[in-house]
DNA sequence: TGCTAATATTTAACATGTTAATTAAGTTGG
DNA sequence: CCAACTTAATTAACATGTTAAATATTAGCA
């Protein structure tokens, strides 16, 4: 902490001197890179969630039931990235809100079948329309093949890493 | 929209074929990959936060802090893109195991300059090390230059989304 | 059969993400 | 000067992320 006696001096430059391969500057990792992309591509659709009232999670839920037909709680964490715990906690509210519903499996009481209501479908159904057309304009801002080209990188970088786990 | 055709509310058997433009797979949605992509990156440096008791965010921080001299509460809150009511949370448990300290800015006493302890600098000195390491083999397995072309991609979007926003 | 291990989900406890409101300090224009 | 606006940080309230423990059910096997 050697701030000068310069009233002038109080604004830190960042001292890049200990970069010695380019991989120390804290503020461009890997992981931060990541969370900042993944917050840019959510905020596009920030709009949806807002109007339908639901945050991303819930519409990660939403859509995947709907799309499907019916699935085990266990699938849906798997497909959609969450939690077990967390989900848990979102297909409670969900339930209370009527847009899914939960049976147990009669050939495994174990596992949980979760289903969309006619409410949550038709819901989705109009929303998806938005969502389709941003992820279009996103692919033609960026371009439809760099797109494809990062999606595939970052399937790839995930499948090198569980590799090597 | 294909897949809650008003042809029968009755949904089909749980058909991919419905992915129309690779796009309609809700599980594979560039969020989804985004989050999945750093989960993996994240779960590398694991053995770190297990080791020094701390968490992705609080090793964020603490990085971040000893890297640089000395900085507002601001402007680590944006280069470790943590949110200022999330990183004022997380700064109070560090400072409250002593591995930062808050001032108040004297030009400006809205602004809390953030600074890390002896002890902070000691453990990330030591843990540095292991952290680069794997950053060298995830480059290794992954490719150099695949991995800094990824980086480039994930920085245009975000430059890209930002200016559609 | 009955004991034990494995599986699916939930609950608990705590940390973080997110939005809005609050507090305190600086800035600006009349 | 000072009232109104802006900025920096914190607090509040609620949702989610994460790890571990609890619960209930099924599977395996002596």
């Amino acid at each position: 902490m050697n701030n000068s006696d310069s009233k002038h001096s109080s604004l830190p430059v960042p001292d890049k001197g200990q970069s010695s391969h380019g991989l120390n500057d804290f503020s461009h990792t890997l992981p931060i890179r990541l969370l900042r992309a993944r917050h840019a591509a959510v905020s596009q659709f920030q709009p949806i969630f807002r109007k339908y009232n639901v945050t991303e999670q819930q519409w990660r839920v939403l859509r995947m039931v709907t799309s499907a037909n019916a699935m085990t709680a266990g699938e849906l964490s798997q497909a959609i990235f969450i939690s077990m715990p967390s989900l848990s906690r979102i297909m409670q509210t969900l339930e209370a809100r009527n847009l899914i519903r939960r049976h147990a499996n009669k050939d495994d009481l174990r596992k949980t079948m979760v289903s969309s209501t006619s409410a949550a479908q038709a819901m989705v159904a109009e929303a998806a329309i938005w969502s389709d057309t941003r992820y279009s304009d996103i692919a033609q801002w960026f371009g439809k093949e760099r797109l494809e080209h990062l999606q595939r990188l970052l399937d790839d970088l995930v499948q090198t890493l569980d590799q090597h786990q």
